[in-house]
DNA sequence: ATTATCTATAGATCTATAGATAATGC
DNA sequence: ATTATCTATAGATCTATAGATAATGC
């Protein structure tokens, strides 16, 4: 075993990262374990160490993904309730989910679109974000008085578009904004609206940082 | 050979049917050419006789799906510019294309999302999309004064919140007109410009039908 | 003794082709 | 002769397990 120097991943993490890639690029199924081995310079049997099965895999990168993004949802919206600003509050979260869907390496929020995560193992994956669409709904229901599941989906579905956008190589840290904004249009509010909204997200930001 | 009755689909009709269900339902690549076989009730290799490859009929089905949308979009693209009605033409593109998506057998439209598409071969199919999408970002960027390739990707991507929500079991018909206003709103008009588009999308469907 | 790897492989597929067979149409 | 199927199978995987090996830490 050669000491591994402090920077350096452990070799579950540079499994992650290596799966992470490939899962994203040419999907779960066509992505063979012995991929994933060989960008980690491992041998294929040595993952079976570190994981019991493929499925292990996924399911470790997706409950990553969206766990931090809901339970800072979760707090945002006591946050926007209690400064009676759901606008304010729908603006922060956008602008984080478009950033976190934005830097994540490998533009790895490709993996919600596989067709595996819709296997009863990733159940709870798909509940916790039905969770993180449903504070969507209800933040986007209560600007907008539309009804809160349509606007869950629909505002979750805008956000995303960061995936595509990625895909296709034309994502650029200029359309943060520019999207979080069209999420606040699709409410029905208008310009001066979302732009108080805009100025209300950092605050409303800060604040959350504060109390955890 | 048993006559086949006037009603009945052809075997090829029969084999993209059925691999149509089970691609939207698991996946291209966990889809095996013996379950689609199976479905339609003849042998594994009876298939290539009608193709020549697992990737042949994901093609084909592909093709079907974005051409009759691409060929609407342009063409209505004509008659929105001539009735000086952009918003109008906008209304009317993203209500037929919920419409087709919404209708599809099986929620064919979540082929898209599947990691396979991204392969050369359907270089063809994305191009076609690209084209499409160009047009929702023409007629959204003239509605909006926003950039066109950003609303075109977040305008189709709102008009393709149809394959999750019927993928979740949660469309319904009454969305059809609720989702086509969301489109509207994402441009940043106003309720009563909103419903002016949709009194004028009526008329400006019915023309194209003449044209054709 | 524990940790992390390796080699080797069982067992289970899966796609696509070759060649046989039977019905239909001329 | 053509069309549409079938049986059989080659050849190529792919996942996961068994058991060996070597380094590390006590």
């Amino acid at each position: 075993m050669r000491p591994v120097i402090d920077t350096a991943l452990s070799a579950r993490e540079q499994i992650l990262e290596a799966a992470a890639a490939l899962f994203a690029e040419a999907g779960v199924a066509a992505t063979t374990t012995r991929a994933i081995a060989d960008r980690v310079g491992m041998r294929q049997a040595s993952l079976y160490y570190h994981f019991a099965s493929k499925d292990e895999i996924l399911l470790e990168l997706l409950s990553r993904s969206v766990r931090p993004s809901l339970e800072y949802a979760m707090a945002l919206l006591d946050v926007a309730h209690a400064a009676e600003d759901p606008a304010g509050g729908l603006y922060a979260l956008a602008l984080r989910d478009v950033r976190t869907l934005a830097d994540a390496p490998h533009n790895i929020a490709s993996l919600y679109l596989m067709p595996e995560v819709q296997q009863p193992q990733y159940d709870e994956f798909r509940a916790e974000r039905s969770e993180l669409q449903a504070v969507y709904g209800r933040l986007a229901a209560s600007v907008s008085g539309q009804d809160a599941a349509l606007m869950g989906a629909l505002v979750m579905q805008l956000v995303e578009s960061v995936i595509p956008l990625r895909r296709d190589g034309v994502f650029d840290e200029g359309l943060t904004h520019p999207i979080a904004e069209a999420v606040l249009r699709t409410t029905g509010l208008a310009a001066p609206d979302i732009a108080r909204a805009r100025q209300a997200a950092g605050p409303l930001s800060a604040a959350l940082a504060e109390i955890r």
